[in-house]
RNA sequence: GGGCGUAUAGCUCAGUGGUAGAGCACUACAUUGACAUUGUAGGGGCCGGGAGUUCAACUCUCUCUACGCCCA
């Protein structure tokens, strides 16, 4: 195959893409092969590709084709899933565009509806990832939603249920009003906004007083509408100003409700009056004052329904007209935290924020203007209402503890490591994680309820949930085997039915069916995390035992963002012990996210999002890949940077063009994983650049240092190969040159080209790919099944002449002084000079025997004479610790050329002076490690005698 | 309030207890030769400020300043 003359990356890109994956190179056969094991982060199947999971997804293909190459048993599973909340959000934004809605459905109808769109339009950004070039293994492609992962998410919940970690409890969840449903700690964002803080006045009752003689309480707040489901004032113990009255009550404005003065630390003498109010059921802080007050969580009040709308209190005191508002302002529509200031200012309870206005004047304001920590939720992007409900709470302290030991212990490593303070910092202080949400789509808690058994019978508690009997089964003949148990068969039939209002229709009908006993499903389904964290092991296949599971649990890495550190990271370390008594990896990497150009957050709000895919239009995937490679260097956020993708495109069209050179040259394909016999200097030094780089590829990678495993490669592909080598080896090709020696480096050339296509195929797969075949097919054997995805990373085996390198480092350094010396005196870069040697050095005299064509051709040198130059004008020019003279008789400004060697002369003198300061302090010939003694003394010899070349140089110009 | 991170060339970033690096940008020169998506050469940095440890600090310690992130 020729190779045109420009490379276009959008012309082979998917021709390899579904090569490989028809082929089945993702995942070979390898049954003997060690195994090496990633999981990709699932991303949602709602989700597009984003400049993240670009990032995510290159570093974890370049690892798994690196081992895949290194001869592993290499898996990548790949997935998505189900993500709750989103998915049903899509479907339900749809249903709204037909002003449709889901609650005209059945449960199981809008279930079907949800996976009708997850066959047509879900899972988008797994096309998205082939583009990128992700080689992942699709024949197994996991869905957390899929019947054996919801088997393990069952025995999961089952399992835990069992051992008591993860049970039922009345506590404050952070409830979305928007998406009527409980949503995890983490799901929540504070933000800071401007807000304001009211002071109200609440009267103390029956004349009781404070000591300065006030007959009622100060207290302040930012949501004065809780007030209405207040329960209690708190004081601090030790404040003197309230201790007459801790054990009174005041009355309630608005409501009436005398409640309790309490005496709790939560109160803070120092800020505002030093008295708070507090609502036990609508305040994270206030539950817990009101449960060490003596309140039950199940008596505590609320007084607003899943929307955020004002309802009645258990004890009715909220009056009629606060019925319904929402709990604020909304949509310009007045709520009940306005209502309640209005009414608490007619009647004078509400104590005037007094301030100064610019001008000096006294003003009156309702309240004081504050920044207030305001919990968003991150889903639906309402302020989270802290509501008292009953949900289902996994454990989680418990099961944090084994982790926290394996990441202390080492057995879990974080890279980096950094991040280890900020995963303690969480562990160590971890909540309850609630896993019900109240939505329909999906993993449904395998619980269900009936009656409890009571002295004389079973009893269904009406008020209290948590009263009911539950069953956790993970299938139906569990479930079944349980109820018979509670409720003998003998006696009872089990009648399941939809709802709890059901199950009260029954128990009450008198009609001779009492020995019916309903039965109905809890109506809520699990956290999406609590099934991703099972991925390393669900996709795999369990709970069944498979040959997958054993051969690739615990995977080797994970690689995320650190932004799903705790959200996903640290649960699947949780679960991977819990069920498999294992860390489910024995290393996490943590890269940092994306940024635009200008270093800030990506979000579609501020509509500075970076499409990938426009990326890889515009200059190709491999370009995109290598960026992010390149860029990644640990803990370090990565700036979006057009140019520098550009350049690596640039990179791969260097590639593709030296190539073509090769090409030209009979340069085909190699037949041998070791590096080839050479005995030219050129070929043997190419061939030791190969292992260097090779040796620092390998140790870049086992750090999982992607930016210097990216670097390594580019920089021995263009500074060595193609500005050295290839300029090196183009005298062995002209006319009437060895025909041995154009043959050995062929052989050479080729076997170094195709050691850089497999060392930057992990980066840069797709114009590997193209490259490695085009390559093939000149050589005359086919490389149609033995393409380079599946090829073997280089053993390079070869001993090279220390002379031979020596050699071309010295003709490098000569060519690099004499361009440089020209350069300054304006002499043209491609005018040949006949040059003298008085002196010349070992290497100088085999090397200007054996390699006077190169010479010629890069240093431009002709003809060489080893002897004596004729008096004359000249320049001289360094190379090794010979120095050429060059004589330009009529060329040259003297003066010029005196000027260059001094400032030549005084760097080279500067350095001797100060490695002879340093070896001349006895402090550091005694103290200083050997080594760096040496290296001094090594280096001071090398300056002292440049200088003096220089110096006898300058002399010698007169 | 607690914790973490960052500060190095104009820009984006590596780096190491022992003479400061890359890419891009910039300057000069080069064009029938694999490649202008190029080549060659070059300019440019008291490595954020201050103090300390050390024979030696950009690197280690402390502190200050600025910015960013997380948690409460």
């Amino acid at each position: 195959m020729t190779l045109s003359t420009t490379f276009n990356p959008a012309d082979i890109e998917t021709r390899w893409y579904q090569h490989w994956e028809e082929k089945g190179l993702f995942r070979p056969d390898r049954p003997n092969a060690e195994a090496y094991t990633i999981v990709n982060p699932p991303p949602n199947v709602t989700g597009s590709l984003h400049i993240g999971h670009a990032l995510d997804n290159t570093l974890q293909d370049i690892v798994i084709r690196y081992e895949r190459m290194r001869g592993k048993d290499a898996l990548w599973v790949v997935g998505t899933d189900h993500a709750g909340i989103a998915t049903q959000m899509v479907v339900e934004r749809q249903l709204e565009e037909r002003q449709d809605k889901r609650t005209n459905y059945s449960r199981e109808d809008f279930i079907k509806k949800v996976w009708t769109w997850k066959e047509e339009s879900g899972g988008t950004i797994t096309k998205q990832l082939r583009r990128l070039g992700c080689s992942m293994d699709w024949s197994r492609e996991q869905f957390t939603m899929d019947e054996h992962f919801t088997d393990a998410v069952l025995k999961t919940f089952v399992d835990l249920y069992n051992d008591g970690l993860i049970y039922r409890d009345k506590r404050l969840v952070n409830w979305d009003p928007k998406l009527k449903t409980a949503i995890s700690d983490l799901e929540v964002e504070t933000q800071d906004i401007k807000g304001s803080f009211w002071h109200f006045k609440y009267p103390l009752e029956d004349g009781v007083t404070l000591a300065d003689g006030r007959d009622y309480i100060e207290v302040a707040t930012t949501r004065p509408e809780t007030m209405l489901a207040d329960m209690a004032v708190a004081v601090h113990p030790t404040d003197e100003r309230y201790a007459s009255v801790v054990g009174k009550h005041v009355v309630l404005p608005i409501t009436g409700r005398k409640v309790p003065i309490v005496a709790d630390e939560h109160a803070d003498p120092e800020l505002g009056s030093g008295a708070v109010k507090i609502t036990p059921g609508h305040d994270f802080n206030d539950f817990e004052v009101g449960k060490r007050a003596g309140i039950a969580a199940g008596d505590m009040l609320n007084m607003l329904d899943g929307e955020g709308n004002v309802c009645q209190t258990s004890d009715a005191l909220v009056p009629d007209e606060f019925l319904g508002l929402h709990r604020f302002k909304r949509d310009k529509v007045s709520g009940a935290r306005e209502l309640v200031i209005e009414r608490l200012k007619e009647q004078g309870f509400l104590i005037p924020h007094i301030t100064k206005t610019k001008k000096g004047e006294e003003v009156e304001l309702d309240a004081e203007p504050r920044t207030i920590a305001t919990p968003f939720g991150d889903r639906g992007g309402v302020v989270i209402e802290p509501w008292l409900t009953d949900q289902w709470y996994v454990d989680a302290e418990t099961l944090a503890a084994k982790p926290i030991e394996q990441v202390k212990s080492g057995e879990i490593e974080i890279i980096p490591n950094t991040w280890e303070k900020t995963f303690f910092n969480w562990m160590d202080n971890i909540q309850p994680w609630c896993v019900s949400r109240q939505l329909w789509w999906g993993h449904r808690i395998p619980a269900w309820y009936g009656p409890k058994k009571v002295d004389n019978g079973f009893a269904y508690s009406l008020t209290n949930k948590l009263e009911r009997q539950p069953f956790v089964a993970s299938n139906e003949k569990d479930l079944q085997q349980q109820l018979n148990d509670y409720y003998p068969e003998d006696q009872f039939e089990i009648k399941f039915v939809e709802t709890a209002s059901e199950v009260t229709n029954w128990l009450w009908n008198d009609s001779g069916e009492r020995n019916i006993i309903p039965i109905y499903q809890d109506q809520d389904v699990l956290d999406t995390w609590f099934s991703s964290a099972l991925w390393p092991f669900a996709t795999l296949g369990w709970p069944n035992d498979t040959d997958l599971v054993q051969k690739h649990f615990p995977n080797n890495l994970l690689i995320s963002g650190f932004d799903i550190l705790f959200f996903w990271d640290a649960r699947m370390m949780m679960m991977g012990q819990y069920n498999m008594g294992k860390a489910p990896w024995p290393k996490l990497y943590l890269h940092g996210l994306v940024r635009a150009a200008d270093g800030a957050k990506m979000s579609k709000s501020k509509g500075n999002v970076v499409d990938p895919l426009g990326l890889i239009d515009q200059y190709g995937a491999d370009a995109l890949r290598f960026f992010m490679a390149a860029m990644e260097s640990q803990g370090r956020d990565i700036k979006m940077d057009d140019e520098r993708v550009k350049g690596y495109r640039n990179f791969g069209t260097k590639l593709w063009n030296a190539t073509r050179f090769c090409q030209s040259n009979g340069i085909g394909a190699s037949s041998t994983l070791a590096a080839p016999k050479a005995r030219l200097a050129a070929n043997q030094w190419i061939i030791g650049e190969v292992q260097q780089t090779v040796e620092k590829l390998d140790a870049a990678m086992a750090d999982l240092r992607f930016d210097a495993a990216a670097n390594t490669i580019y920089h021995f592909t263009w500074d060595r190969f193609c500005d050295w080598y290839l300029e090196l080896i183009k005298p062995v090709f002209a006319e009437g040159a060895s025909e041995t020696a154009a043959a050995e480096t062929r052989e050479v050339a080729g076997w170094v080209l195709d050691q850089i296509l497999v060392m930057l195929h992990p980066f840069m797969p797709f114009i590997t790919e193209e490259l490695w075949h085009a390559q093939g097919d000149l050589a005359g054997t086919s490389r149609a099944d033995y393409p380079i995805i599946t090829a073997k990373w280089p053993e390079p085996r070869a001993q090279v002449s220390k002379a031979a390198t020596d050699a071309i480092d010295w003709v490098i350094d000569l060519t690099s002084n004499v361009r440089s010396a020209k350069n300054e005196l304006g002499i043209p870069p491609g005018a040949k000079l006949p040059a003298f040697l008085p002196a010349p050095s070992d290497i100088a005299s085999s090397t200007i025997e054996r390699s006077s064509a190169a010479i010629e051709r890069l240093a431009r040198l002709t003809p060489v004479t080893l002897g004596d130059a004729p008096d004359g004008p000249a320049m001289q020019i360094t190379a090794g610790s010979d120095v050429f003279i060059v004589p330009l008789e009529g060329i040259i400004d003297i003066a010029e050329e005196r000027a260059r060697l001094a400032k030549a002369l005084e760097a080279s003198s500067k350095e001797a002076a100060s490695l002879e300061g340093r070896l001349s302090n006895a402090n550091f010939v005694e103290r200083a490690k050997p080594e760096a003694v040496e290296k001094a003394k090594a280096d001071f010899a090398h300056h002292s005698a440049e200088a003096e070349r220089l110096k006898a140089a300058l002399e010698r110009l007169g």
